[in-house]
DNA sequence: ACATTACATATTATCGATAATAGATAGTGA
DNA sequence: TCACTATCTATTATCGATAATATGTAATGT
């Protein structure tokens, strides 16, 4: 059986894609628009396919709909980034305290984690940091083994919010850094209520920051 | 100004709200395809709308969708179910615990919500009891302030689970009310560690039911 | 009998064109 | 000037038809 699969993918998931990495990329911007038939030219496809790419992003949450008017990436405001971060803590302090989860496993790898933004840290590359900093979160959730949860998680597409708030706020990478190893501290030590009040306080600190600047 | 608002709503719209409507009635059930040709045919439009509502309804998780395929209505697995009261859980007892809620209203409110279910119960009116039940714990999110929050909790659409599971696997009505009244308590005296608590427990009971079942 | 291929059928995916709609612009009367 | 109406324009929403795809069925060779 030598034989290779190969990816048919449909002019929807294709443009879809690539517009999902123009948005992830910051080529698309927030506020901007989102014609279907300027897509559908871009790409050399009729209206059909541009439009349902747009349809999907919008399902992810990328994009806004204003039926007979059109599409825009979708920008957050000061309430809505304060509760993706609620909905973030609410499923990450449900996964270290009730779920079960492999311990040891899940130690050293939110280690690796921290290791990577303190070497980021240091060189102060924010990208990188702000990159394992969402893993380090994320990884949490993933060994729950919910994998609903993390679909959900995953929804609330923090990366970019991340990278903005650390650039718009200038919350210091070493203050952030520090709220990280007291988690897998007490995780380490079998301490799972301790582990969610570290990880309470991660979150109220972050808020602190979020809301002193503007 | 004593014009009526006339709701336009999109060929869409509308076929995707009928056909919603009879995902909840039951009138479709999963595993039922969806056809965009027949169902076009059934509301005489073409296949476009048909085909827009259908993957609105795969947006909102009701429908599974295989490409050149078809779409039919989505079925649970017990994993699925399990996943999907674990989130709640974490949801539910974020906001009991954490967030900042008008607690005497709440608390008012989720005894009209044991109220009915009592009523219910005696008469043995499962649905009714199940719609009660459903508001109690969506009452809880909501009250939150977190509309992002109150969304994913939505999405979950517990509601037919929830009578399918009472159906399936016959636990009794008073047992699951009986789970609810120390919630309330709990926070009435403002005691928002012990509602916690009491939620959990909530859900470890039944889980139990429903491992025990089939 | 079995695997393999060719064909037929059902269905989605895509197309190009038209209709409907919302918003902007310009015109009209007071 | 101001409110109101008509017209224009950009864009989405919908249409009917065709192309592409996956699956089931029959035919073929071994």
């Amino acid at each position: 059986m030598g034989k290779k699969v190969i990816q048919r993918l449909s002019l929807t998931e294709q443009i879809k894609s690539i517009l999902l990495d123009r948005i992830v990329e910051g080529t698309l911007k927030p506020g901007d628009r989102l014609k279907e038939l300027q897509i559908a030219d871009e790409f050399g496809t009729s209206q059909a396919p541009a439009r349902e790419a747009i349809r999907s992003l919008h399902a992810l949450g990328y994009v806004e709909h204003i039926p007979h008017v059109g599409a825009l990436i979708k920008s957050f405001n000061q309430k809505e980034v304060e509760e993706a971060h609620q909905v973030r803590e609410a499923l990450e302090g449900y996964c270290l305290i009730r779920a079960s989860i492999e311990r040891d496993k899940l130690v050293s790898e939110l280690s690796k984690h921290t290791d990577t933004m303190h070497k980021a840290m240091t060189e102060g590359d924010i990208k990188t940091f702000t990159t394992a900093d969402n893993l380090f979160h994320r990884t949490i959730v993933e060994f729950s083994g919910n994998n609903n949860m993390l679909e959900i998680w995953d929804s609330l597409h923090m990366q970019s919010q991340v990278i903005a708030a650390i650039v718009e706020t200038s919350i210091p990478l070493e203050k952030v850094y520090a709220l990280h190893p007291p988690i897998i501290a007490a995780l380490h030590r079998n301490d799972r209520a301790n582990a969610g009040r570290a990880l309470t306080e991660h979150y109220r600190q972050i808020a602190t920051y979020r809301n002193s600047a503007g």
